[in-house]
DNA sequence: TCAGTCACATACCCCGAGTATGTTCCCGAC
DNA sequence: GTCGGGAACATACTCGGGGTATGTGACTGA
């Protein structure tokens, strides 16, 4: 009977994936504003009904998307960091982790293109401070330790730091593919100069 | 009789402006989304069929503001920029400037944190394309011209530095009055940094 | 076998952007 | 002086989409 039940379940959780597939594909393709429930609804070939029964609101299954996404990438990008020997080489190996996943269709799109406008900008941020600025701030802290950049108050670096991420990946965005391997390079030049000019005001 | 003309057409002024006046308390105070036409036409004496008669759209209503605060502020940031001896302390006055006019009510919460999430990403970019992202491409420009930057292709630096401005003044809209002189300093360290990081790779 | 609940489908409500159509006032022409 | 016409709105309506309330069949557990 657990096999059964097992069974349902399964059932069960194939439409949600797929709600959350076809939330994916046209959010990121249409975007979240552009695309009805509806739309999703029926790219998963159920109703309306499935989304408010898996999910509580338009918002919430976007939410959901979110954090699938944003964790399997935090979670390589967070190993990238970690895998290096200096603190410095690390934020660098991060970052382009980061950029290569913007590169690739969904991620950026719908965490820093769509996310903001769908959630609004404080919930975007609260829901980035498991991720992305926790990823963010932590990288900082250890620069810190070991003496790489100044010891900062406040939340000035940290948010502008995040700024540059967003900016980057909105560029990679819309960015043709082809061109894309160009531009990550330009996008580390900033990063690499706010990282030496930071470390010379060490002093 | 261009006295009666003339007459008429002030009160028809008058009502745009309090549409104008009215749109601009309210997305800045409940935000673009969570305001209706019907509220601004409310706030200002009138019906929606003024605001319609007077602009496009909603959005249309939007950019107009959207151009008015943008091109005051931008005149003041600019003439900051050229007021100064060197482009580099040209570079920190207007930036001074933009910290300032997103510490006043209306500039920051307007052009960095609804503009995006009522026009979109793009159309966001055109719009700024005429103001602070002119503004910034000339101030590179100028500081490449006197060797205190290096020469870049491509658009990552100006699109990342622009990113920061975004955050610098979305940070400064969410601290409280109290606090702001405070995290505009703050604000100050990332851009001396990244510009000390750009001059040191000049060579 | 039957009550109950899960996993949806169907039908409906409501808000708000946009539109279509009045209505009033002024202005210039005859 | 009046009369056609257009400007400056007001009023009434449509329509799409998020959200809700209710129906329904299938499975499950007692």
């Amino acid at each position: 009977m657990a096999e059964v039940k097992s069974r349902r379940g399964e059932y069960t959780e194939a439409t949600r994936r797929a709600l959350l597939d076809a939330a994916a594909r046209l959010f990121t393709e249409r975007g979240f504003a552009r695309t009805s429930l509806d739309d999703v609804a029926a790219d998963a070939r159920v109703t309306k009904g499935a989304i408010y029964h898996h999910f509580s609101s338009k918002t919430g299954l976007f939410e959901v998307l979110f954090d699938e996404v944003e964790e399997q990438e935090n979670d390589r990008a967070r190993a990238a960091f970690a895998a290096a020997s200096d603190p410095a080489l690390g934020v660098l190996a991060a970052l382009d982790q980061f950029l290569l996943a913007c590169s690739e269709p969904e991620y950026g799109a719908l965490v820093f293109r769509e996310a903001p406008l769908a959630l609004g900008w404080d919930a975007w941020r609260r829901c980035e401070e498991k991720y992305s600025y926790a990823l963010l701030t932590d990288m900082l802290v250890a620069l810190a330790d070991a003496g790489r950049i100044p010891r900062h108050a406040g939340e000035a670096l940290p948010s502008i730091a995040f700024g540059m991420l967003g900016a980057a990946g909105q560029l990679l965005i819309r960015t043709p593919p082809q061109d894309r391997e160009r531009v990550r390079a330009e996008c580390r030049l900033p990063f690499v100069a706010l990282l030496a000019g930071l470390s010379s005001t060490t002093a």
